[in-house]
DNA sequence: CCAAAAGTGTTTTCTCTACACCCATGT
DNA sequence: ACATGGGTGTAGAGAAAACACTTTTGG
């Protein structure tokens, strides 16, 4: 079957993972990124990247590199744009598509994750990207503020029982901007995703904060039929 | 250089190209569609497509690809996604990126087009497509309608003079609903990005409707700083 | 003079925004 | 008792939505 295409050339196709994390202590967005162990740009900060083999699609090579580097599969993963320039890898022509994550920073496996030397490194603090890894970045983050908007993603950067004011820090972190309180909670109790649990958190104050946990049924829902508003103040 | 990377396969890149245009008198967004010419599914309808060459960015394929269908260059053109399931092509493994083009129905060479086997096909009424593009067709379709709600890019998909009647129709095709004419008109014009012409378009009604078009410099503007917002009742 | 499409403002509704004080608790 | 962060409601502004009649003119 080969045979009918095979006036046309072949390429070398990657994917790049921009894998997002939230440290809810620090309350920063960060990235898991890799110290390229290969030429070229050995050494080199990088995104989790691979090349897409033979007899697989393209998104289960994207998973495939993020569970190598994570232990995790099933987590939230979405195509992000395939960056196609002649000369954006200096090895040789290949063209990447780029996918990003949102993962929860404690599920993963530290021994998995620091065996293939990646460093979670804060969005407001990036080293120098090697090829075009910057721009990706730049567009996941611009994907990922629009897309929070309008679904209800942040939950997937969380643990499964947080708080409202640890919800918040988060959207703070990812939006740039701080969020009116009160506003925030009624826009996001509104919605009816949230269940209230009767347990506090104590750590961070003495007064406790209520664990809430979201509602996985309605959820899915929301994820398929359609989405919400989500712009806060 | 190459041999860097020489122990990965390398892999069939397409490009397939989803070009929109309205037919102002129907009142239809319609879609340019090819009858395959050649193996597999010749004969089938088809988006217009081509493989990806050695030195050639993907984004300059599919203005390769756009530009022998229609004769146009320098047209509205985003990428919209990559499809890269093992089995979507039943001729080899093929990954295509899908790109979305609006452009202006009658600024085509109709020559060039029908020397392709290239026609015209309402969006109410498509036939079968091959292998996945029914997919990229729909999600397109999706793309649209969110991008027409942010950016001005409708007017990509009218001639140089328009009229508000034909302007709304075309917003409708788009949301594939109606909207109310007085609040259209009080939202469009008060972007101010449109001229009113003291020119008339006679052919539909008896009073006629003053010709618009808008204005270049401030649409530049408008789609390099930021977006606005056009959703309507 | 009449049919057919173009054009034009106001009121109501709803959503977004701004804003300040009390609560619970560990020390 | 007090310091610290958690939790709560209301009023005003602005945007979106609903709505119906007049104008023009070719036949």
């Amino acid at each position: 079957m080969i045979s009918i295409y095979s006036k046309y050339p072949r390429h070398f196709l990657a994917v790049d993972c921009i894998i997002f994390g939230y440290d809810i202590a620090e309350k920063e967005l960060k990235l898991l990124l890799i110290k390229r162990s290969f030429e070229p740009a050995q050494g080199k900060w990088s995104l989790a990247g691979g090349f897409v083999q033979e007899h697989e699609s393209i998104d289960d090579a994207a998973s495939r590199v993020l569970c190598s580097l994570t232990g995790l599969s099933e987590v939230y993963m979405e195509q992000l744009y395939t960056y196609g320039d002649v000369s954006r890898d200096p090895g040789a022509r290949v063209i990447s598509t780029a996918y990003y994550s949102l993962i929860g920073i404690h599920e993963i496996d530290r021994g998995v994750q620091q065996n293939n030397g990646a460093h979670w490194r804060s969005i407001n603090n990036l080293p120098d990207l090697i090829f075009d890894h910057k721009y990706m970045v730049e567009k996941a983050l611009c994907e990922l503020v629009e897309n929070v908007k309008i679904r209800p993603i942040g939950f997937e950067l969380l643990p499964e029982k947080f708080t409202l004011v640890q919800l918040q820090n988060l959207y703070e972190a990812i939006y740039q901007k701080s969020i009116d309180k009160r506003n925030f909670r009624k826009k996001l109790l509104s919605m009816n995703l949230l269940e209230k649990l009767d347990e506090k958190e104590r750590e961070t104050s003495r007064k406790g904060a209520f664990y809430y946990r979201f509602n996985r049924e309605r959820y899915d829902e929301f994820m398929r039929n359609g989405f919400f508003n989500l712009s806060v103040s």
